[in-house]
DNA sequence: GGCAACGTGAACTACACTGTTCGAGTTGCT
DNA sequence: AGCAACTCGAACAGTGTAGTTCACGTTGCC
């Protein structure tokens, strides 16, 4: 979904899925790289970035980056997948067992950083790709939130009285709005990930339940 | 801001700030409410509705649109005012007094529709206007949340741990991610305001203390 | 070395949109 | 009635963008 040779069709090739770029030329995959670098920092910096843009920052012709990547969305869903990829990547390292509490706060610590850093890049997606696929590159973390909160009810120490889905709505919400308010000089961006969870905790707990204060 | 007549310059008139709409013919006036009615439906619909989409669910040429309105930032920024004045008027007819809990529900309950109903114009107005131009129309809002949040902070009933502007933040967040959850059928409309109501009570409640539960 | 894959800039098409001009007609006001 | 304000559509200019083609130069790979 991501790599478009020129030359070849897709006669060579086993599938177009396994994005196929390990027979390609050490060049272009060097290329490839590049534009996908330079791609996620200009998107990153402004959802808006035009594909010259791009090209230029990746030190590249804009007609090669359309060798490899066929048309502008093509380029943005796989700076999405690469970011998402990375942010598993990161995530996967984190420990979610145990309380579900300190879970959730660890979660945030590892995320902002990712969000904070490529908020405009999710933007420039939702303004591009079509909603489901949003969704769809999105799926292991949400999963991921997801199971924290389900074994956090099964626990009675998150609540019960709203649906599951919506929780982890607030997550996300809240973590987007903290990179905004940052952004506006609003929040202190190393307070960020503090008050998010701070927040968090208290909006996901079980009413008539005292609402736990962390350790710092 | 809003209007730009054709013929007359800024001579006959006192300042270029008050609108200035009375002196109008009438067929112009008719015409500029039409508009404005027509662009407040078409960028709630879809922010990108481009001038040519407004102009004919006007049921007036795009000439015509630009004999008042300069540009479509101008336009957008006087549908932006014009919601956000529509807003204000509801909200003022909302009791924000006595217990603070209870004041943020009716505020939210009150908000939601509008909320609801416009989000894609705040969306248009995002993308066009200035971030100043944005944050000065929502003054009047902001204060108002503002207003319960401190109260409810020295009543105690309110956390003091965060920042004040967080928390209106956190109001704000929290509305807007139910308009797309319910925009994107995760999420009942009949049921959103007293679910974001019941999240933000639980949010803003002072650590220790237990949560609120409003009755129904 | 040789060849195919790859890179490149310039130029071109195509499109969508904003904003303006013009000439002619219509409508409201006095 | 008469005049200025207003409206209208068509046509135009300008801009920024995506995507393509071509002819030629370069690089990696066997």
């Amino acid at each position: 979904m991501a790599a478009t040779p020129r030359g070849a069709g897709d006669r060579s090739r086993s599938a177009q899925r396994p994005a196929a770029q390990a027979e390609r030329r050490a060049d272009a995959r060097r290329n490839i790289r590049s534009i996908l670098d330079a791609a996620q920092l200009c998107l990153a910096r402004d959802a808006d970035a035009s594909v010259a843009d791009i090209a230029k920052a990746a030190g590249v012709g804009r007609v090669t980056l359309y060798g490899h990547f066929k048309t502008r969305a093509d380029l943005v869903d796989a700076v999405l997948t690469r970011t998402m990829e990375q942010s598993d990547a990161a995530l996967d390292a984190t420990d979610t067992t145990g309380d579900p509490c300190q879970a959730l706060t660890r979660l945030v610590g590892a995320s902002w950083q990712i969000v904070h850093q490529f908020h405009s890049v999710l933007q420039a997606a939702q303004r591009e790709l079509p909603p489901e696929r949003i969704l769809a590159v999105h799926d292991r973390t949400l999963q991921r939130v997801q199971a924290i909160i389900d074994r956090g009810r099964r626990a009675g120490a998150f609540r019960d009285d709203l649906p599951a889905r919506w929780l982890v709505t607030t997550v996300f919400s809240l973590m987007h709005a903290a990179v905004e308010d940052t952004a506006a000089g609003r929040l202190d961006a190393d307070d960020a990930a503090r008050v998010i969870s701070a927040t968090l905790l208290a909006a996901l707990t079980a009413p008539g339940r005292a609402v736990p204060t962390p350790a710092p």
